[in-house]
RNA sequence: AGCCGCGUGGUGUAAUGGUAGCACAAGAGAUUCUGAAUCUCUUUGUCUAGGUUCGAAUCCUGGCGCGGCUGCCA
């Protein structure tokens, strides 16, 4: 059932296609496509235009496709390993172009043969002024611009808005796709539309800087004979993020000179970073859903994209107990030598992930940040005399702090109360305020997890640099902190590569695909749990 | 001081001439074997000055602010 509050909203972009299907435009037919140049790795603001166009096709099912094209119009710049990338984020995202898979180079013999109708019809003309002599003639903020002198005669009505836009250039340089067939590659004003109206593309969507360049993107659909379709062009609004940076030249930067591991480094903005930092498809669809499409230069908070992944993973992964920082406890009322196994729930959103067992024994690991010898108001964790409860297991009160020879705390020891376990708390009994996790000393695996953090100090890098700063002077030194001896519940030696899980009460963490070996897990922290307490005390 | 586009709580995003709503963030409380999740409540907004109108976030004009454009990049 779906009622008058349940129609979803439609962006403006949305509005003009429904409006177009209504209205009988292009058959009822909408085409849309994705058209990235092959010179970096997607990053999540290409994400935002692959969720519009593809999603829009979607919703316009059966009549409608979304193309995946490449612009691979520049062969100085692009290379096939970008191409295969994009095909794997594009899919891994979720989305299906089914044969539809295309190259502008793929036309470059088209618009070859269009540029000739063009030369014939007195519409263009071969330019001979270099590139200071064009720029001179192009004209200025102030001046309007001369023709060129190679041209030799004025026909369009356009041409004064233009100036003769530059539509192919010569490039003696090898293609990925072409290799060395041409010397003249078209630019992108020229080839884009072109492109577009050959593949039979409705709506030709992109990003706002592409909007003055609307007329002649109209201009040349509108003066090239035999084209299948009229597309229109229809811009929004970039995505920026907080705390990360989305341009891919200085994404590119960060690679070429090793602030991170690579492209797929879990701290990048790109797709392959957040798909190995443990970021779902899910989530960065449910991302791109949240924020809108608009013409608003928007500088979206870095916190609504964490707040996606959190939202998704809460529901839809298993629980683990894990200690960071490990701080032996004690329980001396507990026999030695004794192992029980307690069952516990997987996942309490989710009844069907079921149960599993969980040893535990006379010893147990807790997590260093959970004692507090003096304890700040409100504290609910450990501290000489408190009581504290054993997540799964039973309430134990600390009764001793064991320290080294430097009065460092290098143990603690407590009782448990056996009327508490199985979180059975008598009748009459002041109710323990606090569960905190652990994992048993004798069964705990050893692994190492890496805590990521902002990749930057500052909530916008390239806005801190200036024109003539330097961006990666705001790099955060502490955007990753290596853990090697965490301690984790048994269970987790046997996570697969790629799996994910909730480490009570400290984050999402993903076992990495790369680095993780067989029995020997290396984990990524996702992100961290929201911290109640921690914003307390801010 | 050209052209184009955009201005709604802290951040985004609705309201398409008729009750300024939603999400995230923030705050208070309830609940809790995760200081999570969940639930309830609350704070905060139409850039500005005029105009049109019974009525303006919405339409018009000026101002201010922000972004884009001045590659033989895309």
């Amino acid at each position: 059932m779906t009622t008058a509050s349940e129609t979803p909203h439609l962006d403006f972009i949305r509005e003009i296609v429904a409006a177009d299907v209504s209205a009988g435009k292009n058959g009822g037919m909408v085409v849309t496509r994705f058209p990235p140049e092959p010179n970096g790795y997607l990053h999540i603001g290409h994400a935002k235009s692959i969720c519009l166009n593809f999603g829009i096709a979607q919703e316009h099912a059966p009549s409608s496709r979304c193309h995946l094209r490449f612009d691979d119009t520049n062969p100085t710049k692009e290379e096939t390993e970008y191409v295969d990338s994009i095909i794997e984020d594009v899919k891994w995202l979720g989305f299906d172009w089914d044969d539809h898979l295309f190259y502008a180079s793929d036309y470059f013999e088209k618009l070859y043969n269009f540029a000739e109708q063009l030369i014939n019809k007195g519409l263009a003309f071969v330019c001979d002024l270099n590139a200071d002599q064009m720029r001179a003639h192009r004209g200025t903020l102030t001046e309007p611009g001369r023709n060129s002198p190679f041209r030799e005669r004025s026909v369009s009505e356009n041409l004064d808005l233009f100036h003769d836009p530059v539509i192919y250039r010569i490039l003696h340089a090898d293609h990925h796709r072409t290799g060395s067939a041409w010397c003249i590659y078209p630019m992108y004003d020229y080839a884009h539309p072109l492109s577009d109206a050959i593949e039979g593309i409705t709506h030709s969507i992109c990003t706002l800087e592409f909007e003055d360049h609307r007329p002649l993107y109209d201009w040349l659909v509108d003066h090239i004979d035999g084209l299948p379709s009229r597309p229109i062009q229809r811009e929004f609004s970039r995505l920026n993020l907080n705390w990360t940076i989305m341009s891919k030249r200085k994404l590119l930067r960060l690679v070429k000179e090793n602030h991170v591991s690579g492209w797929d480094d879990p701290r990048m903005p790109t797709l392959s970073g957040l798909r190995r930092r443990g970021y779902t498809p899910e989530s960065i669809r449910a991302f791109c859903k949240g924020i809108g499409v608009t013409k608003f230069n928007a500088q979206t908070d870095m916190g609504v994209l964490e707040n996606a992944v959190r939202e998704d993973l809460n529901k839809t992964v298993e629980r683990r107990m894990a200690v960071l920082r490990p701080l032996k406890l004690v329980i001396e009322n507990y026999p030695e030598d004794y192992t029980e196994e307690i069952e516990v729930i997987n996942n309490p959103e989710d009844p069907a992930a079921g149960t599993r067992k969980l040893p535990l024994g006379r010893e147990v690991f807790v997590e260093r940040d959970d004692f507090a010898e003096v304890p700040p108001k409100d504290w609910r964790r450990f501290t000489l005399g408190a009581e504290v409860r054993l997540t799964n297991a039973f309430c134990v009160i600390c009764t001793d702090v064991i320290k080294d020879s430097a009065g460092n705390v290098i143990e603690l020891r407590c009782t448990y109360d056996e009327t508490t376990r199985h979180g059975k708390n008598p009748e009459g009994r002041a109710k323990v305020k606090a569960a905190v996790h652990w994992v048993s000393a004798r069964h705990a695996v050893s692994a190492s997890v890496r805590m990521y953090d902002r990749l930057f100090t500052v909530d916008n890098p390239e806005a801190a640099a200036g024109d003539d700063g330097d961006f990666t002077s705001f790099i955060n030194p502490k955007s990753l902190e290596v853990i090697e001896n965490a301690k984790l519940e048994t269970s987790l030696a046997g996570a697969d590569p790629g799996q994910r899980f909730q480490f009570v009460r400290i984050g999402y963490f993903i076992a990495d695909a790369k680095d993780s070996l067989p029995g020997k897990p290396v984990f990524n922290r996702v992100v961290t749990m929201k911290d109640g307490y921690a914003k307390q005390g801010k």
